[in-house]
Formats: structure tokens, sequence, C-alpha cells
DNA sequence: CAAAAACTGAACTGATCGGTTTACAATCAG
DNA sequence: CTGATTGTAAACCGATCAGTTCAGTTTTTG
């Protein structure tokens, strides 16, 4: 019957979601005007009205999206196959690229903020972001090869230790504004950190 | 000339502060109505923008006057008397406590939602808040009797790293409304476990 | 007690908010 | 081409916002 599945609606769908995510994501909900909004999509507000019902359930259209993507944003299993120091690093290197990326810090900024106004939304971002990171982790900590390498009695323990060390001062003055952009060199330095603490905490006896 | 020091202008100021601290730390700054704050407060509005000349000013009243209230919350030196591994527990549930209660969700959620809007909010809270906490707990790793049974090499970054494992899931999962309040053991057990992670990394070689 | 200072409640301003309506133009499907 | 769909711009709604004003009450002060 409907073959589309991509237009949901109309032709300006895409346009009053990316607009939003602009203004919500660096104004917070309540900072946030629909006015504003409309102008940034380039649409109408009549049309913005059109798609959503209210400025809540835009709001959420937009994070549950946002975490969709985070979600999609995992690591890619190739690198887990090389050297499990190596993987490591890559593992760190990139879970501190999005921690440290104005997306990052912008989504993790609007969700604590919001959590409390919107119980669903700080549950979501937990659990597509976190929670399924911490997953992975664990799962590749739970493999033969790191279980050759390393001494992990509980994976998930672990995982958990990976994920502190990778929110570490650095993330902290960022979330904070009390730094900008971090660089490439900041960011490797923080996971060579990062895989020297953690493979000393579970060296083999 | 002035022998009280305690009214700075008249009787109804610490009644304007604490409804504003009550209703910005719920609310955040968009959030929040001056109507709101003033009713909550016990105060006419005309009394409120009587001590205060907007909105704004208030709110950096509050925060400025919760940042050095968090100072103050620092650890007692007298237990850091006792045995290393004593004393960093104590340090490290002192921490959790306050990380994890309700008025330290709020204002590190507040203050990670506003960092934006108010640039001097974000430095502030860093600043008396985790940078100082991280420097205390630095200047006790220097002490001689902690370097005759850990093997330090960097206070500074072994601080980062103690306050990193204080910072973990538990938080994450009370500053995204997952789980509310932590109990006694949790925080304890949760203690126990950074020491552990904490003194086998720096365990003597 | 009397004058000054602090506070009140309520009305008010002008702006902005979220959301709706209307009258009309662009786009698209058959 | 035609008629339905989708979009627009702007006016409009009632509510709420931050902030002011004012006439009158309470509290402090000396």
């Amino acid at each position: 019957m409907n073959m589309q599945a991509q237009t949901r609606k109309g032709r300006k769908f895409d346009q009053v979601i990316n607009g939003a995510r602009n203004i919500f994501l660096s104004q917070g909900f309540e900072g946030a005007s629909v006015d504003v909004i409309a102008r940034q999509a380039g649409v109408s507000k009549a049309t913005l009205y059109s798609y959503f019902p209210d400025k809540q359930a835009l709001f959420m259209a937009v994070l549950n999206q946002e975490c969709d993507l985070q979600r999609r944003a995992q690591m890619d299993i190739e690198f887990l196959q090389r050297d499990v120091r190596d993987a490591l690093h890559h593992l760190a290197y990139s879970m501190l690229e999005f921690l440290m990326s104005d997306e990052g810090v912008s989504i993790f900024r609007v969700c604590v903020a919001e959590a409390q106004r919107f119980p669903e939304l700080g549950r979501a971002f937990y659990e597509t972001g976190p929670s399924t990171a911490m997953s992975h982790v664990a799962g590749y900590l739970s493999t033969p090869k790191v279980d050759n390498m390393l001494d992990i009695d509980d994976p998930m323990k672990a995982a958990d230790l990976f994920m502190k060390l990778c929110r570490g001062d650095l993330m902290l003055r960022r979330l904070l504004c009390v730094s900008s952009e971090a660089t490439h060199q900041e960011v490797s330095e923080a996971a060579d950190e990062v895989v020297a603490t953690f493979m000393t905490r579970y060296r083999k006896a």
C-alpha cells in the first residue's frame, strides 16, 4: 500500500525536526520558543503545528531521534579483532570523542536538565546511551581474547570502571563550559590514561 | 558603626534567598517564575525587587551562595589521621553522599543546564566544587603517611582518578532520574569499590 | 510616641509565550 | 488542467512573563 515510509506527512518534516534540534539542544526546553524554532527551521508556525500537537511532543520527538542516533553511533566490531590494548584504546578514544563533542555535550546537558520535567527522557537517554554502551563494553570484556590478557571476574563492573575512567575532569570542564572543545592530542592522551589505568587494575596476577 | 552584619538591608533577605533557592534548584532558571519564587519565599514581589535588580541577579546570588556552601562542606581533617584505607573510605563515602544527595544532584543539574547561559556560573561551580575537592584530595595523597603506603607519582592525576571513581553509574542514574536516592548500604559499597580500585591501581610495586 | 524604613497586596505595563485561525499561494497527483 | 494537499504569512487569542507603581500597613528606631 504505502511504499514511502520516508515522508511521514509532508516535505518539511525534516526541516522542522532539524530546526527544533538546533534550538532545543542549545536553549533547553523552557528556553526555546516555538516562534524561534519555526524561524530556524524555515517553516511557518502553522506547518510546525500540523506535524506536532504541541511543544512537548516536538521536544520528545527530537530527543527520541537523538537517542536513537546515539545508539547507532556505537563501536564498530571490526576494531575489536585487534590486539587488546589497541582495541581498548580505540574504544576509549571513540567514546571520549563523542562525549567531548559539541553534540554529545549538548544532548547530555539537555537530558540532565530536563530529566525531572520529562522522566521518560532521562530513562530513554540512559538506556540508549550509557547503558547500552556499557553492555557493549562488557560484552567485549567477556571475550576469550580479553580473558587471556586480563583477569576480569565481573565484566559489568569492569565495564562500569572503563566508562568512569572516560568521564573525567576533561568532560566535567566541558559540561560546565570551563574549557572548549578538546584537541585530538588531549583526547588521545586521555584515552592512553584510561587504558593504562584499566589494564593495571585488571592485569593478570 | 554597624554592629549587626546580620541583616544586610532588611529582615526578609534570607527568606528571599531560600525561596529562590528552592524554586531555581528544582525548576531551573527559565522554568522558575518570579511570582512563584515570591510566593514560596512568603514575600511580596516588591520586596524581592528591593533586594535584587532583576531575576538574573537573584539567580546568581543564589548559586554563588550555594557554591560557597559547597566549598565549606569539605572533609574534616581529623579523619585523615587514621589508617590510609579508612581515610580513603571516609573520603569516598562523604563525597558520594554529597554527590548523591538531593541537594548535590540539584546544584549539579542546574549548573550544567545553565552553564551556557551563565558562563561565570559554570566556572564558579567548577572551582568551588570539583576543583577544590580535587586539590584537597591531591593534598592528602601527597602526605608522607600515604606515600609509605602507595606509589603515587602524580598526586593531581591520582586525585582525578579518585574523583572519577566516585562519579560512577550510580550518580549517572541519579542525574537522569533513573533511580532515586541511594541507601547508606549502596553508598558504602560503592565507596568500598572506589577504595579497592584506587589502592590496586597505586599499590607499591 | 512619632518619624523613618521595610513590607504588602494588588493593579498595571508591555512583551512574549504557546497555540489557533484565516485567507491565500505553491505543489503535486491523476 | 483540475482539485486536493501542503504550505505560508500575519493577525489573533488568552495566559503568563519580568518588572513597576502606589496607597496603605507593619516594623524598627530613636
